[in-house]
RNA sequence: GUGGCCGUAGCUCAUCUGGUAGAGCACCGGAUUGUGACUCCGGAGGUGGCGGGUUCAAGACCCGUCGGCCACCCCA
């Protein structure tokens, strides 16, 4: 086909699915706000260089997914992956880490993979990241945040919590040389992308998928065992803040996160109600971060959620039911002097009612067809000028909606009682 | 990057073993001269993703390509 069409995994958000969109929005903004989260606005390209530091460069984001390109000037630049690292930057570049900081932030992220159900190449995030806070009910905040957003937008029984704490630097460097040491004595019952992963990612094999791997995960050596101290500690008391909280979660000792600049905690919030793609919303902290990135040594914990994947589960849920046009009124005109005259007190009359949702019909078309579009519109009530209307200086007011089984009757009335009349009508109906 | 399934009107799909495309919904018009929904009648709309091959003949078979879905990988 030569017509030109969108980029693969570059979707279109069509207004079907835009009030979903929106609800979600609303929702999320609303809830941060509630918890003092501040919103920062942030590039969606940044100089390559950034995201090879923080995400990590033997992350498969960036070895292959990762939408990389020369500036005119030949600088390296990225359409961003994820959102932390670009928060990050801007925390250190505009002196925002002084005092802890509580930012969040959404917006496209873009990744080369595959497209499929939860998955895009343009995907959406919302994201929130606390900094300057090392203490563990820093972590538990976000979590209960995030929680209470499940409640309000009534998908809580939807997804579960999965929490592991993964350490210090030299925690996870011991445990991963116990890990490999052992994998490496059964290297031949590994599963193939296992066995790749072995020498350049061995903890991802944790989670991996197949079922003999993780059977021969069970006799491995446990993260847990090699924990420091000060992880384990804090883990302990997230958990204690948590349970106290009543917010229930599962221990889950092979969560690892794919990014390398996690420690100690991470989550995940997961449903099993999207296919393969079920996680909604993972974070956790990054306290080795900011410096890495040049900053002063800042600690800093943080999420994202998914929000394709959140509308999927809005409405794989009906959690939300479809909203629909919600129109007040349909404005009908027949004729050209009649269109005049309506086109002019319609529009008086949303200055006198700016909440009102009124479609005015354009396009001509008979007195039939327009009634046509009156019904197809929703509205519920049309409002018309005819010829009979201008010559007497009136309109009619018909009701199209049947409310409690019945339907008002129409009524002309004077334009000047217009404003008086639709305000009753609309307000006897009971939508 | 790998694998499976799929690609016919705006949408959902049909066309039995190859013989030059159909339904429902949606859309437009009509059935009263100014009144929608229900009903009836009529109408418009498809180079069957694209390219090539086999055949007298292909939407149906074969190959390629692009795209979609789902899964692997990876991740929000």
């Amino acid at each position: 086909m030569s017509n030109i069409r969108a980029i693969r995994g570059m979707n279109d958000i069509l207004p079907g699915d835009t009030p979903y969109w929106q609800h979600l929005e609303r929702s999320v903004s609303g809830v941060l706000a509630s918890y003092g989260y501040a919103e920062i606005r942030l590039p969606v390209v940044e100089q390559t260089e950034l995201f090879k530091r923080s995400i990590g460069e033997v992350t498969d984001i960036v070895e292959k997914e990762m939408y990389t390109f020369d500036d005119r000037n030949g600088e390296s630049l990225t359409l961003r992956p994820e959102g932390t690292a670009g928060c990050v930057r801007a925390a250190i570049q505009q002196g925002l880490l002084g005092v802890p900081q509580r930012l969040w932030y959404a917006g496209p992220m873009f990744r080369y993979e595959r497209p499929q159900k939860g998955r895009q190449r343009q995907f959406h995030q919302i994201g929130a990241e606390a900094f300057g806070v090392a203490t563990p009910d820093m972590d538990a905040e976000l979590i209960l945040l995030t929680a209470r957003l499940w409640a309000r937008l009534g998908i809580a029984d939807s997804v579960e919590l999965q929490l592991n704490s993964i350490g210090n630097l030299a925690a996870r460097q011991a445990y991963r040389a116990a890990l490999v040491t052992y994998l490496e004595q059964h290297e031949q019952a590994l599963d193939e992308d296992s066995q790749r992963r072995l020498h350049s990612n061995p903890l991802r094999i944790l989670d991996s998928k197949n079922p003999d791997t993780q059977a021969l995960l069970d006799s491995a050596p446990d993260l847990a065992d090699y924990l420091d101290d000060e992880s384990r500690d804090d883990f302990v008391r997230l958990r204690e803040l948590l349970d106290a909280a009543g917010v229930s979660y599962v221990i889950n000792p092979r969560l690892v996160r794919g990014l390398d600049y996690y420690n100690k905690t991470v989550f995940e919030w997961v449903t099993d109600r999207l296919g393969a793609q079920g996680t909604v919303c993972a974070g956790g902290r990054y306290d080795g971060l900011v410096q890495q990135l040049g900053g002063k040594s800042t600690p800093g914990v943080g999420f994202a959620m998914g929000m394709e994947r959140l509308v999927l589960l809005l409405q794989e849920t009906g959690a939300l039911s479809a909203v629909d046009a919600n129109l007040d009124a349909y404005v009908v005109s027949v004729g050209s002097d009649a269109q005049r005259a309506a086109l002019a007190q319609v529009e008086q009359l949303r200055s006198g009612m700016p909440g009102l949702n009124m479609l005015q019909h354009t396009g001509g078309g008979s007195f039939k067809s327009q009634l046509k579009k009156a019904d197809k519109s929703a509205a519920r009530v049309a409002l018309i000028w005819g010829e009979d209307e201008v010559a007497a200086g009136t309109v009619t007011l018909k009701p199209l909606r049947e409310s409690d089984g019945e339907r008002q009757a129409q009524q002309t009335v004077p334009v000047e009682q217009l404003q008086a009349v639709l305000t009753a009508v609309l307000a006897s109906d009971t939508q």
